[in-house]
RNA sequence: CGGGGUGUGGCGCAGUCUGGCAGCGCGCUUGCUUUGGGAGCAAGAUGUCGGAGGUUCAAAUCCUCUCACCCCGACCA
């Protein structure tokens, strides 16, 4: 391709609205357009990349079965009513109606269009298992898009779904999609670590996030990590030991309300009576579906709402309002406790109820109580883990510490069982001719996330540096001057062969300095860059230079095909 | 949705407080010179100052309403 024939409005100046630097170089290196909030246009370097690595996911799929399809955009409300999801996926989904009033959602994932498709056709064991996929667009109105492709509203996605017999069949389908995914990630040039996570919406029995770790602010998910035993998990589901020394046979003491002038939060309490933070507990008030219920923890750890939310089954959980605070404790926020509270289910983490005379909010402004046992003094509702993991906790699984790290999510995995088939009825005759729901997985790429998440570990000060796999185009090719015809003509003859040898070369063929052409190059970051100017040619030879490197190497004009191969090669 | 901020030529911004010819840098066009890491000189083009309404002799500037975008939080199949 040349230069002047194609669309690539590289900007000199950083862009304001670009936080990240992978997001900042795709916009100044004309990859990427916004068109509106979390809405991208894909221009050619883009559209490109994306092929390249939309090419590597399908001949992952394909070499573990799986059949590629398409399915619709849109889908009729009517089906993800019937599984539920209309209501607990919420606002995220766009919906519409169309002539006929009749109402439609915008898909941001196609379970239930995968479901429908196959049931009532897909009848018997023998059909199975099965493995559709597809790469398309999808759409979530995120309540706040950011980062420019790493979460936009709409975005591309590869989305695969099995269908199996048995649940011995199911693990096998999942695993092949595991072995997949870390094939598909580092062909990309990323390494990734599978984590436990959080089904969500989903539903299903247990997930798995697919997670590129960043030392940049660039990661949105925080996953768990244990060197030693490889024990892995999103912050969201992350379980830990908790390694503060705690007295468990105590005494109990008498329960004793003490005033608290002016100290509200852990640490004002902390400091006024002398304590320590894991000898208080916090009542946090929250709303679940509207309805309040209050979380205790343990003075020094946070309430991880997904565990909450789970354990109570709510579709929405929110911290409650300083007025409903006073409404339901009689108190401003900050002297909430378990202790005479009415009418609001009390669920204690057992990190608490470990704790002997621990200190609580009285539900009176400025008082606490200290010296409280749980039993004795309150009941609990529920004793469940609500804590939120965080570094340097134990590992779950040994007595190893855990690692927090940042980290992007470039692919999930979801073990959904049959609630989909359940749901929808998408069932087949077993071996012994009885009626069974099929057994499902979703499996998620991010096709637009994934390159930009690459760029984060792949730029330097001058720009980004693709990976070979998925860079648009292998060489640039500079012709310092387009006005000298000796060097425009090597230009043209380079461009013919390499790209009869298969070699993709993208020409700068602009009437530009060459300073020009240099930044440029850099900033777009294609892996090899083909120098044509006088000093070099007069041998008869042009210069090759890796991205990724300094040195440049003095190749002859006819023998650059071979040098580039090599080259390639060595950087592999 | 709550909090904070920004909208001025293609891009980056000043001007707004204190109303008075709409500016600067980059880019763009033309010409000449230049040409191995973002050239120089000269001449030029480009704006409903986000939108609507209001105040005023006069509004980018003041007032009211509204829209979009960005940041923090809630959300994230």
């Amino acid at each position: 391709m040349r230069w002047t024939q194609t669309y690539i409005p590289t900007l000199r100046q950083r862009q304001t609205e670009a936080e990240l630097i992978s997001h900042q170089l795709l916009l100044r290196g004309g990859y990427i357009r916004k068109l509106a909030s979390g809405i991208y246009l894909y221009l050619p370097l883009m559209q490109r990349v994306i092929d390249k690595f939309a090419d590597i996911v399908r001949e992952e799929m394909n070499a573990k079965g799986a059949i590629e399809i398409h399915m619709s955009v849109l889908c009729p409300a009517e089906i993800w009513q019937a599984t539920g999801r209309y209501l607990s996926v919420g606002k995220e989904q766009m919906r519409m109606k169309d002539r006929h009033d009749h109402e439609f959602v915008m898909c941001g994932t196609h379970e239930e269009t995968v479901t429908t498709l196959i049931k009532g056709e897909v009848k018997s064991y023998r059909q199975l298992p099965m493995n559709l996929y597809q790469i398309q667009v999808k759409f979530r109105d995120e309540i706040r898009p950011r980062f420019g492709l790493m979460r936009g509203r709409e975005f591309i996605m590869k989305d695969a779904y099995t269908f199996d017999a048995t649940q011995e069949s199911f693990d096998e389908s999942y695993g092949k999609m595991v072995d997949a995914y870390y094939r598909i990630f580092k062909r990309a040039g990323m390494d990734t670590v599978k984590v436990e996570s959080d089904t969500g919406a989903m539903g299903g029995r247990a997930a798995h996030e697919f997670m590129f770790l960043v030392d940049t602010n660039a990661g949105e998910e925080i996953v768990l990590i244990c060197d030693k035993c490889g024990y892995a998990a999103n912050v969201e589901k992350a379980e830990f030991r908790d390694t503060v020394k705690i007295d468990t046979k105590a005494e109990m003491k008498a329960m004793e309300t003490v005033d608290t002038p002016g100290a509200a939060t852990i640490e004002e309490v902390t400091a006024f009576l002398n304590v320590k933070a894991h000898q208080l507990v916090k009542t946090l008030l929250y709303m679940a579906d509207q309805k309040p219920v209050a979380a205790l923890v343990r003075g020094d750890r946070d309430v991880n709402e997904i565990k909450l939310k789970n354990t109570l089954g709510a579709i929405e959980v929110e911290l409650a309002t300083p007025t409903q605070i006073e409404e339901y404790t009689g108190a401003p926020v900050g002297f909430a406790g378990p202790v005479g509270l009415k009418n609001v289910p009390l669920i204690v983490d057992p990190l608490v109820a470990k704790l002997r005379n621990f200190i609580v909010g009285a539900n009176a402004n400025e008082k606490h109580i200290i010296n409280v046992n749980l039993d004795r003094d309150f009941k609990a509702t529920k004793v469940v883990d609500i804590s939120l993991a965080r570094g340097g906790d134990g590992c779950p699984k040994c007595n190893a510490t855990l690692d927090a790290k940042n980290a992007i999510e470039v692919g999930n995995t979801f073990q959904l069982g049959t609630k989909y088939s359940d749901s929808l009825g998408a069932k087949f005759l077993d071996a012994e001719g009885k009626e069974q729901p099929i057994i499902m997985g979703s499996y998620g790429i991010g096709i637009t996330r994934t390159p930009q998440a690459v760029l984060e570990k792949y730029h330097d000060e001058k720009g980004i540096i693709w990976p070979q796999s998925i860079a648009p185009y292998l060489v640039e090719i500079i012709p310092l001057s387009v006005e000298n015809q000796a060097q425009v003509d090597t230009a043209e003859r380079l461009y013919k062969e390499l790209t009869e040898a298969g070699i993709e070369v993208l020409v700068d063929d602009r009437d530009e300095r060459p300073g020009v052409k240099f930044n440029d190059a850099d900033l777009i970051g294609l892996p090899m860059r083909v120098t044509i100017g006088d000093k070099s040619l007069k041998q008869g030879k042009i210069e090759l230079k890796a991205r990724s490197e300094d040195k440049v190497e003095l190749v002859d004009v006819d023998k650059v095909v071979a040098a580039i191969r090599e080259l390639a090669e060595r950087l592999n």
